[in-house]
DNA sequence: GCAACCATGTTAGGAAACCTTACATGGCCG
DNA sequence: CGGCCATGTAAGGTTTCCTAACATGGTTGC
């Protein structure tokens, strides 16, 4: 039991972790559809998320920024999650590697600074 | 900008912090009721708790169990919030404070422990 | 240049969760 | 015993969230 708030623990409902990502309802339903992240469900069909769930969405939401697609992103996440076992269609160029890499670099850059987003928390205070 | 999510930021619905804290929403409402812990509201007037709010219903909860009533809970934390102003009324007997004293060294072990109350939370995993 | 697809918006209809208000009740204390 | 305190419960209404479906602007491939 860890002094702070368990990341894997479903506690947020879909209206914060909008504000916590600025995506909309169908952009985060949508990336679940496409099995980026799995919130819970309460009993009554209702999404619950985690705090590793909103840094999932703010990861994809920075690569789809960046101008990548989800095809792109799932690739990153399936070798992230199982270096080895690659399939041909699932392998990465070069360049997306090194894309890949640079942006995180720069997530990296952001964790040290905050666990969300930097500058987009004012309204919560 | 800390690296956690700030304890006083409104994430947690009603449903989550009865979960969290065993209350019934009855419970919390009555503790509202007597400015215990003052909630933010969505604009649609859902009440949107912090963590902070989770840990301080969970003292209430304690001390009501310890078989303080709510007055007497009050004046715990109006003294607290400002030691040096008592009126009459406010004022805690030797007993009482002996009493509150006893509790506040259990609070600070549990703090030590865990920012939720221990043992609590295996239904989450 | 057009067809197709991708990511997202929008709408509709329904269900779950939450709200306030009011009344009920069991336990305790004077 | 009478009364109050903390909590339960019920009713009726509103907000938030759900799925499903269709619409759309921007790319991409041919």
């Amino acid at each position: 039991m860890s002094r702070e708030i368990r990341r894997t623990m479903p506690l947020l409902s879909m209206s914060i972790v909008m504000q916590l990502t600025e995506l909309s309802a169908r952009q985060i339903r949508y990336y679940e559809e496409h099995h980026l992240i799995e919130p819970h469900r309460t009993e009554g069909n209702r999404r619950m998320f985690s705090l590793n769930d909103v840094d999932t969405l703010l990861e994809v939401k920075d690569y789809l920024e960046q101008g990548m697609n989800m095809a792109k992103i799932k690739k990153i996440f399936a070798k992230r999650k199982d270096p080895v076992a690659t399939t041909e269609e699932q392998d990465l160029s070069d360049s997306e590697l090194r894309q890949i890499m640079r942006e995180e670099m720069r997530q990296a850059q952001r964790m040290q600074k905050s666990s969300i987003r930097r500058g987009d928390l004012s309204r919560f205070y």
